[in-house]
DNA sequence: CGAAAATTTCTGTTTAAACTGAATAAAGTG
DNA sequence: CACTTTATTCAGTTTAAACAGAAATTTTCG
């Protein structure tokens, strides 16, 4: 089992991508390596192919299973752990849009409610903040309940509302 | 002037999250002060506000200048610089969407593409990882696409969108 | 129950980015 | 055209996260 030139670099982007958002540039790769592999892979084969220690694969995984990206599964007669990512792209943009509100935009929606609540005391805040910390909340109170919608719309009906393009814009717009 | 409790506790949740995405506490900090502050700020009284080095200032309002999400303006007899922040909460999210395609999703297309075409030479890659890498090209120039309509839609449209929840579902999955 | 295999935890090291303060440069002003 | 104010660049320091390797733990099986 080697990892062929094309794969390489995908992993290698996906890495440094990985460092774009959130995780490291290990369980970024990882997540790569498992989405390609056409067959589950052990932690030791993700440290030949990778050439990382034993541990940061351990803690990567750990990592990448509390996101819900990557699974253990096991094979009969083998007590090893197995690992195999999310194969369907859509079902992982939708497991990291979940991600991202329950880490991002929850948190922030606390923190805006109080702002919100506590500045309407603050007489020395001027009214143009104040009203700024109200859009905000607003904002980020409508992304939260567009993140809910698309959990639950379904592959196809996902796929065909992205590429509709501006033919929604009509129905809306009056 | 001064930062009040409430406004503070804004300022630091956007410094943590700042550090989520791809940026760091200071810029995200300054964006959050620039966002809330009713007048334009000069550097040096960020540098007061926030307790940080000028020079620490210099460098993070260059780097939201680049992303186009704060502006420097001039007062006349003042040749200091003042900075404000995008104020329109739609408009920001509108920035954000186009420096992200700009920065993460337009080099992932590049890279997909060249897999795409490289991994096709390859005998020794499974069938199944080449599937997979094409499924992420779709996906990925799915999104693309979809930001990009996003980018020209105007805000009531946007809101509209946004609220509108399963009602979009019926329309299109027929 | 003891040995072997497999995995996780822990500690110390490395690495990269953020940040400061000083030095430099640029832009007005008297 | 010196002098002051303001802004940027640069070099060194600090900080935080990533990572490796060793130690400890857990699991499985004879």
């Amino acid at each position: 089992m080697k990892i062929s030139p094309a794969t390489e670099k995908y992993i290698l982007h996906w890495g440094e991508m990985g460092a774009r958002w959130g995780t490291n540039r290990t369980v970024a790769q990882i997540q790569a390596l498992l989405y390609l592999s056409p067959k589950p892979l052990r932690a030791d084969q993700i440290v030949d192919l990778l050439s990382v220690a034993r541990s940061n694969v351990s803690t990567s995984i750990r990592e990448l299973q509390s996101y819900g990206l990557v699974h253990m599964i096991h094979l009969l007669g083998d007590r090893r752990d197995y690992f195999e990512s999310i194969d369907d792209v859509w079902e992982l943009f939708r497991v990291i849009i979940e991600q991202r509100k329950q880490r991002e935009l929850n948190p922030t929606l606390t923190m805006l409610r109080q702002c919100v609540s506590e500045v309407e005391q603050e007489s020395q805040t001027d009214d143009i903040t104040k009203e700024r910390i109200r859009n905000m909340l607003e904002f980020i109170d409508s992304t939260n309940t567009w993140y809910e919608k698309i959990r639950s719309i379904s592959t196809s009906t996902l796929q065909k509302l992205m590429k509709l393009g501006t033919t929604i814009t009509k129905l809306v717009s009056k």
